[in-house]
RNA sequence: GCGGAGUUAGUUUAGCCUGGUAGGACGUCAGCUUCCCAAGCUGAAGGUCGCGGGUUCAAAUCCCGCACUCCGCACCA
């Protein structure tokens, strides 16, 4: 059974997964959340497997950019300008409405959200426009950017905290690929935080006003995007694609040849990342890559599909893949002076740029919800992880305390916690302590029982099948090893 | 930001209408039981009753403001 939001939260909040951010303080603001112990393991591990399946699989660089930048990137990258919306408010009421879209509905004059706050204003006055709630008047037109500005120094420099991590690298393309003696395709990738001032954040990690990216962003030659070595390695994988029709299960090597996906460079990111999301237990029939229309799109994006997964709170964007052409380079080339152009073999290029834009806390509460059942034959909740993602591997339990078997239980407990996350626990009836692992995602379990004593052999416990064998103390590690692997 | 509903221990919730010592369940901890799947028994800890102000001799309870959470609208990874 799958589970819902709520007992998600719940878990969350018992278990030390997530929870608000300064919550002991009544002016805590809303879209601040904090990982406690079981999230940050999950993470970790999430991360891990990340770059394994992508970052080292393509062999690319991974950076740690700052998150605070001047003023001037985001002039370049058109956030300034763009990544505000033009509003209104009713004077009377208090009630806000975006002024391009409000200009459309009653006026139906169609004014580009870009333009020039006075041009809003005078269609407002021309057209005799109230509030539709309250028929007040409307205030001067504002824009309302989503970036949160900083004071850097003394003197309050101005500069933001940044809205999507891949600036850092787009900013930092020239120096890595000089140094980093780059060659095209060449992938950057980062984990990190971005900021994002929303108006109604929501839904604890699925709508943050400071938020967990892992970004990648492929530079590449526009004129070779049907030449990619490695193709052969997904053509066989399959993916659900949606375009304006039902959505359709198909091969990445079919995609491209029905020209659902325009070339094989796009077909070959997605494909590793359908492989990586089938690794993280996220349940991939429930997802697809829907190609968004020209309306959706971001401000910077050519072609662009959205990953989403179906959770209980309906379709979730997990990741974004755009394709945003030579837009970013060529504007911060433009900006600073610097030279962005590089040679790929014999021709001087402007790379064109592919991103796979991660959303981290989505992902993670999409594993959550994938993950978590209700195991009614057995009354208990299981939280089923993928065990190389669990927060703990292994518990570590003493059937009983006395006859030696708690000393006993310390040894196993010493020669494994180096080796993974082991979790000791004496305490307790032995169904109960089974029952709080399962509630982590503890894949395994070791017991130390009497006969420990007479052959030191223990009992290895199942989380799933609540299975139990018999295994060596002296085969633990490489049982152990071998059972929380990565794939 | 708007509209609606909420906020009492880690979780879930009673008490609020009709003001007068905040209570249960689960969980947690300690002990007994020596035991392989939330058993039982004994005991304990844990509460700024979301925050601030007002009314009152007295406020979890009545009034006002604010914050947060959830559901819709709009926006987004």
């Amino acid at each position: 059974m799958m589970m819902d939001y709520e007992s998600v939260i719940k878990l969350a909040l018992e278990r030390g997964f997530y929870f608000p951010s300064c919550e002991v303080y009544a002016d805590a603001q809303a879209g601040f959340w904090e990982y406690g112990p079981s999230g940050v393991g999950l993470k970790n591990k999430f991360l891990e497997l990340w770059r394994r399946e992508l970052v080292r699989r393509d062999a690319m660089m991974e950076i740690d950019g700052s998150q605070i930048m001047s003023e001037s990137v985001f002039e370049a990258s058109g956030h300034l300008e763009n990544f505000a919306d033009p509003i209104i408010k009713c004077t009377k009421c208090g009630a806000t409405f975006r002024a391009d879209r409000m200009i459309a509905e009653t006026a139906g004059v169609n004014i580009p959200e870009g333009a020039d706050l006075a041009e809003f204003d005078k269609i407002i006055s021309e057209k005799g426009m109230a509030c539709p709630k309250c028929k007040g008047s409307f205030g001067g037109a504002k824009r309302f950017n989503m970036m949160f500005g900083v004071g850097i120094g003394p003197e309050g420099v101005g500069a933001y905290l940044r809205p999507e991590t891949c600036q850092s690298i787009f900013v930092d393309f020239p120096r890595l690929y000089k140094t980093m003696r780059g060659r095209l395709p060449l992938g950057v990738a980062q984990v990190g935080k971005s900021f994002r001032n929303e108006i109604a954040p929501r839904q604890s990690l699925l709508r943050l006003r400071e938020f967990y990216q892992a970004e990648i962003e492929v530079f590449c030659n526009p004129s070779r995007l049907g030449d990619v070595d490695r193709f052969s390695e997904i053509q066989d994988t399959s993916i659900r694609i949606q375009t304006e029709a039902d959505p359709v299960l198909i091969t990445c090597g079919q995609a491209v040849d029905s020209g659902i996906i325009p070339n094989k460079f796009v077909a070959y990111y997605l494909g590793l990342l359908a492989e990586f999301y089938e690794k993280t237990g996220i349940d991939i029939r429930k997802s697809r890559f829907r190609r968004l229309g020209e309306k959706e799109k971001a401000f910077y994006a050519d072609v662009a599909f959205d990953f989403e997964v179906e959770t209980s709170t309906g379709w979730l964007e997990l990741v974004a893949c755009n394709y945003r052409s030579d837009y970013d380079l060529l504007n911060h080339a433009k900006k600073s002076g610097e030279k962005f152009e590089v040679m790929d073999g014999e021709e001087k290029v402007l790379p064109h740029v592919f991103e796979i834009s991660m959303g981290i806390d989505r992902s993670l509460y999409t594993i959550l919800e994938h993950s978590l059942r209700r195991d009614e034959k057995n009354d208990r909740t299981v939280l089923s992880l993928r065990p190389y993602l669990s927060p703990v591997h292994v518990g570590v339990l003493s059937l009983v305390k006395k006859d030696g078997l708690k000393e006993k239980t310390d040894e196993v407990y010493l020669q494994l916690r180096k080796k993974c996350d082991a979790f000791l626990d004496h305490s307790g009836a032995i169904g109960r302590r089974y029952r709080r692992l399962d509630e982590v995602g503890a894949p395994l379990a070791i017991t130390v029982d009497h006969q420990t004593i007479k052959d030191n052999t223990v009992t290895l416990r199942m989380r799933d099948s609540m299975e139990q064998k018999r295994v060596k103390i002296s085969e633990i590690d490489s049982v152990v090893a071998t059972l929380i692997a990565y794939p």
